[in-house]
DNA sequence: ATCGTTGCAAACGTTTTGCATAAGG
DNA sequence: CCTTATGCAAAACGTTTGCAACGAT
């Protein structure tokens, strides 16, 4: 994946140098100069667990990833507990974004790549995305009326896709909101 | 979730009427209109929980409501189950609007009550309201770009308000998302 | 007399925790 | 060494379900 520029706004001030030599840096290089700042280590677990997440060009849950990782006997083994943690960990760091859907987190690069929201058909569950830049005014617009600090947005367009719309009468999944 | 062959459909689908008269008319109203329709019965426990809903102007989740509704001695009494069953009813009947912040449920009035966004501070974790029509129209845009059927749409700013702001150095609070 | 509804208890799926051990710096 | 990180098992959390009894139409 191209660099982009989309050095999104940062979570805070820990890590000053990061906005201005973000573009240039390698996931691996922003999350270790991450760990560093906060005195926190970079493990096998980690390491693994960035690539593979580095991977992914789409959107994931935690247990999404997770069947996809070795499992128990092998060699590359992750715990669910630390898949979690780690997760987490890459949001803190900038890597990850992540938001809710249906009552489960949903992570996605954040790093790397181009800010955009989403559409969600309800019928498939498919996420699709999209970029429109008047999104991020608007919010920059209302949230300097009220005094608020963006940290960041999401704007989720529910729906049904042309897809499943075609299909109407054939569905038989159950809609929930 | 056993796979109830019963179409959920869209609360619209079935009730073509409610749109134009719906100004004019009681959440009861509207409600007893819905129940009607799909056969469902209006018991005590429905009526007190819709007077209890549409007494709060807020959002709010299931606990909040459960919270404020008599115990399990007392004369009201409803169940947990049963209030969650409720909401469902009351969001299908389009009464309630729900969307999920932290993971969990949160809902609010959709029926005479204006459209309407939010901004979340991840501090104090308030919800403050605004309107925007523009969203709507970049909304319907970007939809029909995408031959996208819109059912709803939520969109949420995430930060930190004025308030917590000022006494930043104070809060320890952890942020999520 | 139906058939939807209730309350209970128990299950559910996702995420988190306590703790002892392992391992990075 | 010191402290963070890991894996395990179990808990926590919000929510849902199976079921027998209840109650609205």
């Amino acid at each position: 994946m191209p660099d982009s520029p989309s050095p999104k706004t940062e979570p805070m001030a820990k890590t000053e140098p990061l906005a201005s030599v973000s573009v240039s840096m390698t996931p691996l290089a922003r999350y270790e100069e991450f760990l560093q700042s906060r005195g926190l280590r970079n493990t096998n677990q980690k390491k693994y667990l960035l690539e593979q997440v580095f991977n992914r060009h789409e959107h994931f849950d935690a247990d999404q990833l997770i069947d996809q990782l070795p499992s128990k006997g092998s060699p590359n083994y992750v715990s669910r507990p630390t898949v979690y943690r780690t997760l987490r960990e890459f949001v803190d760091a900038g890597l990850l974004h992540r938001f809710e859907l249906d009552g489960r987190s949903m992570y996605e690069l954040n790093y790397g790549y181009p800010e955009h929201d989403h559409l969600y058909c309800s019928k498939c569950r498919k996420l699709i995305e999209f970029t429109c830049e008047e999104i991020v005014k608007i919010r920059d617009e209302v949230a300097r009326a009220h005094r608020f600090r963006v940290r960041d947005h999401r704007f989720i367009i529910q729906g049904v896709c042309d897809e499943c719309a075609k299909k109407r009468s054939l569905g038989r999944r159950q809609d929930r909101v």
